[in-house]
DNA sequence: GATCTGACGCTACGG
DNA sequence: TCCGTAGCGTCA
């Protein structure tokens, strides 16, 4: 049948059943010949529009076990066996076909290749839905390309998908096992099973086709064997409740991408390097001499050597990992009265920074007037979900600050690194944010009396406020702002283990001052202490320490009789925990917040926050669907293996906007 | 002589 | 001698 011929009888609800039922028979005949074609097992059927229907049937028998996913690339290889090596900055292979082989029922044994090109989308979608949802377990080997594919190339919607499909990847099994370990390729983690098949004469003597054929297989296999190591390790749970469904949740936002306001992002870029250039000038001037700004080898010899900067005005400035005199911004600082020339390349490297990562950075990206962020979910041994490209979670959000001159008002858009990312037309930008989420997990772990305190007495949930009244005898609402900053600072600094220099450096007085309030904090709130003790002394025994939902992350330099390389370990130990039950618990929100409202697009992961793109009529109620389901985080917990309540209330603060760089709070909604 | 690469230093983000 | 990331520019 001529493919339009064919789109118009699908397009057509009202065939006679006669017909419907003949079309059906010749169909199946189709689809007899084909699975004859392939009897062989090795072989590859390559799909047609004929077979589409009977196949996607076919897929849904309940006899089926498991279908084996894979995309082949257009250089020959594919996800389990890739042709060219993937190294950093180098293209990647386009992708050509998907390729499954279903293992049970009447296609048992079957391979079969789908090319999207060239066939009707009707048959195209309704055949990769099959291949996604259906009977038995659906397996692959890098779900994000895959589910890109699918959305991309093969029309299916990921709406249709938050619910049903469950795609076991097995690289996020593998990095789940051991986070902290560079990802590994198919064949690596199938070799390290002792598959028996792995000879390479054998392997040598099959053709491409014969090759892809049986690593599909082998991934049925592989699949087993990962089960069984995630279920000792604690790990299945996660996998398949939290992670795998995350797997969609991220594809979609990637496929979906965030509208750009490219114009405002060029007039960005010119006036960056306006000031840039005057910058330049002044630099030199202030100088006497010709260098590149943006060496920091050239500024350090200029600064240290030339002008000798620090000697003159007798200030020791920090070194370098390598023990040279640092030129960072910390280092300029102290030089700010010496001379003008630091300050000038402190706003000269903001600006550049401004300018290359968040102006043109950006603008290199989009794509039909959007960028399409990946979302990386095995980048992150905290189990954090990782963007790049651009990295929308690195993107400021406070306006750049430029103290040189006034400079025109105008140029204020300029100087906020969100505002070219706006929502597209019809639909408003809506976020949701955890408030002081480790903070509040640590008080959960640790059960710190003083802390669960403070987190009760300031319901609006300024806890800082209230842990600084707490420990100075001063009412909450007398407290300043600048008291409230330290107090924050101090909390963070002090959860995960800094020593009196470094909390030093990062209250801004002396060491002996940092130590007192060191003391002071960890005597206040006891808890905390045991709860880090408690964490290493498990991660010793245990060599591994787990997050809320089982996450793990194994710390060998914990048993180290170095004591750098020990009390390293032991500091990752305890953060670990922390960082990680907080990724636990945004990712059980995005995949709850997607399955109850499919329709809703998430734009990004911001580690806390959430940013959705809402239909405008549709705000108050989406709003109140995602309060609900932040609101049954218990639940969401029990249902994924934690059966524990949480210990304190985890609030959320939402905001909306039409750009993200002006994102208004939204009042709840009982007032609302 | 023009690229390419990896290590480094620095600056953003999140807590 | 708080933790975890991405990305840019320089330099050998």
């Amino acid at each position: 049948m001529p493919t339009s011929a064919r789109r118009r009888a699908e397009a057509r609800p009202d065939v006679g059943p006669t017909q419907r039922a003949r079309t059906a028979t010749r169909h199946e005949g189709e689809l007899t010949a084909l699975l004859l074609a392939v009897s062989s097992g090795s072989a590859i059927a390559s799909l047609t529009a004929e077979c589409a229907e009977p196949l996607a049937r076919a897929l849904q028998e309940p006899t089926i076990t498991c279908v084996c996913l894979c995309l082949e690339h257009d250089d020959g290889g594919s996800q389990l066996r890739p042709v060219t090596e993937r190294r950093s900055g180098a293209l990647l292979p386009g992708h050509a076909a998907l390729v499954a082989a279903v293992v049970g029922g009447r296609l048992d044994g079957v391979t079969i290749r789908l090319r999207p090109d060239g066939m009707s989308t009707g048959a195209v979608s309704a055949v990769a839905a099959a291949l996604l949802a259906g009977a038995g377990r659906r397996v692959c080997w890098g779900a994000r390309e895959l589910l890109l594919f699918m959305l991309r190339r093969c029309g299916v919607r990921a709406a249709d998908g938050f619910r049903c499909w469950r795609l076991r990847d097995l690289t996020i099994a593998d990095w789940l096992l051991e986070p902290d370990r560079p990802s590994r390729q198919f064949c690596e983690v199938l070799s390290e099973l002792g598959a028996q098949s792995g000879t390479a004469a054998r392997d040598a003597a099959l053709s491409r086709q014969e090759q892809l054929a049986a690593d599909l297989r082998q991934l049925a296999q592989l699949d087993t064997a990962m089960a069984q190591r995630l279920r000792t390790a604690g790990l299945l749970a996660l996998f398949e409740l939290v992670e795998t469904p995350l797997a969609t949740v991220l594809a979609a936002m990637e496929a979906h991408g965030v509208q750009v306001d490219v114009a405002r992002l060029h007039a960005a870029a010119a006036a960056c390097q306006r000031q840039l250039r005057c910058l330049e000038a002044a630099a030199q001037r202030a100088a006497g001499t010709v260098f590149s700004l943006s060496s920091s080898a050239q500024l350090r010899r200029l600064l240290y050597d030339e002008l000798r900067l620090d000697a003159r005005s007798g200030v020791s400035v920090p070194l370098t990992e390598r023990g040279l005199k640092s030129t960072s911004e910390q280092a300029l600082q102290r030089l700010l009265a010496a001379h003008p020339l630091p300050g000038l390349v402190i706003q000269h490297r903001r600006l550049l920074k401004f300018k290359s990562t968040y102006v043109e950075g950006v603008l290199a990206q989009v794509r039909g007037g959007g960028v399409f962020p990946q979302w990386l979910q095995t980048a992150a041994a905290t189990g954090r979900v990782q963007a790049a490209a651009p990295n929308l979670q690195s993107v400021p959000k406070r306006p750049l600050a430029l103290t040189t001159d006034g400079g025109d008002t105008d140029d204020r858009s300029a100087v906020l690194a969100r505002s070219p990312f706006v929502a597209r037309s019809g639909h408003t930008l809506l976020s949701m944010d955890f408030c002081q989420m480790e903070l509040r997990l640590l008080a959960h772990l640790s059960r710190d009396a003083c802390l669960m305190a403070a987190i009760r007495d300031a319901p609006s949930g300024d806890i800082f406020r209230q842990l600084a009244a707490l420990w100075t005898g001063v009412p909450a609402d007398a407290i300043d702002d600048a008291q409230r900053e330290r107090t924050k600072r101090l909390v963070y600094a002090a959860m995960y283990g800094a020593g009196r220099h470094r909390l030093a450096e990062v209250l801004q007085c002396e060491p002996q001052q940092a130590q007192r309030a060191l003391d002071s904090f960890l005597a206040q709130c006891p808890a905390i202490g045991a709860f880090s003790s408690q964490v290493v002394a498990e991660c010793r025994r245990a060599g591994l320490v787990s997050s809320l939902l089982g996450r793990r992350r194994r710390v060998a330099a914990i048993m180290s009789s170095q004591h750098l390389a020990r009390s390293q370990a032991e500091r990752q130990a305890v953060n670990f925990v922390i960082q990680g039950s907080a990724a636990d618990l945004c990712k059980l929100v995005m995949v709850a917040v997607a399955e109850a409202a499919p329709n809703v697009p998430l734009l990004a992961q911001l580690h806390d926050e959430l940013l959705w793109e809402v239909p405008q009529g549709r705000l108050g109620e989406f709003r109140a669907l995602v309060e609900r389901q932040v609101g049954r985080l218990d639940a969401l917990l029990a249902a994924a293996g934690h059966r524990q309540p949480l210990l304190v209330p985890l609030p959320v603060s939402i905001a909306a906007g039409v750009c993200w760089a002006h994102m208004e709070p939204l009042p709840p909604a009982d007032r609302a």
